[in-house]
DNA sequence: ACCTGAACACCGTTCAAGT
DNA sequence: ACCTGAACACCGTTCAAGT
């Protein structure tokens, strides 16, 4: 509804936010944000350059945490763990965050965000080669995970026959043993 | 552009997939899908509920096409790589199939995809649990990773870096192997 | 049964104009 | 610098009416 605070990145982020958990992705859109913050629509594009970028920012939101969590790990196994982990806890806070994530498209070239998101498992002893490959893998396993996971009528049926978080964990587990059984023999 | 044929289902979908080809999924509406088919939008609605189904039944293509590969391997290992396999070459050979994937609402009630999708494993020795439990997994990579792997920036930027197909399959062969790492011990 | 034409309530985005 | 009002070219969907 009408409100007060400044408008900016952040404010229509949020705005966008709540307007997602309250619409879903499908009803997201520029004028329910802009009257969410009690402002017209085209006022979002001082701020923003379009709707595709405030999805990125919104996407971006999960990259972050995922981030934070990379650096708290040992070894690059518990390090992929953390921050798929921490990943997956920041989107399932908001409806809808897997599709944001698959409808975004990146903000900064690619090339400079793998170095930060490879360097901490650099550290721990990967090849950026393996760190880039095997991160890959676990992001793309989360956010396809959290995708069905959020697909309602898929939740639905499968929380009787599943656990989310141990079936999740499984197969991360998995993914992130096998990374290491690949190396050193079968 | 005009067409001939007559109008049903199966001719709907080709089209959909004509445009989601040229258009992207941004750019995918029933009003271009009619037209590439010589009709009008609202004709659709006779042979369509809506937009959602039609998006719905583009995603069930990939999932038959990954339901027959999955009766081909011997072990349930096997199984659940070729699926996987088979499954992603089916969607690269669309565009934005991944966004298509994850927007897609389940056309069956779970309850009666979940049979046909787990059956083969349960054959080749798993627990129904496990079977569900592996495949959600498999497919969630599977998806995410075509995700990725079909997000512009992304790809431009990545395919200096890593061998996608080396890549993917790594990852998969990873999870799997690790599936039976976590049953009989460490 | 199957399709058209016209309409409704929305979109994202642009752009002059205000302050 | 930052926002409004009005407009443009689209949407998905409904529904009477045609055949």
């Amino acid at each position: 509804m009408g409100a007060s605070a400044k408008l900016d990145r952040s404010a229509i982020l949020e705005a966008a936010f709540e307007v997602l958990n309250q619409e879903g992705l499908e009803g997201l859109s520029l004028r329910l944000v802009a009257e969410q913050l009690g402002v017209q629509a085209p006022a979002l594009y001082w701020h923003v350059r379009n709707k595709a970028e405030l999805i990125s920012l919104m996407a971006a939101t999960f990259a972050e945490a995922s981030g934070r969590a990379v650096l708290a790990g040992r070894t690059w196994q518990d390090k992929l763990i953390l921050s798929a982990q921490a990943r997956r806890q920041a989107m399932l806070a908001r409806r809808d965050s897997a599709r944001v994530c698959v409808m975004a498209q990146p903000l900064r070239s690619a090339a400079e965000a793998a170095p930060q998101l490879t360097a901490p498992l650099v550290t721990a002893g990967l090849t950026s080669r393996q760190a880039l490959s095997y991160q890959a893998a676990v992001i793309a396993y989360t956010v396809g995970w959290v995708a069905y996971e959020q697909s309602q009528a898929m939740h639905d049926f499968l929380t009787q026959l599943i656990d989310f978080d141990a079936s999740f964990t499984t197969g991360l587990h998995a993914m992130v043993r096998g990374f290491g059984a690949g190396e050193s023999g079968s």
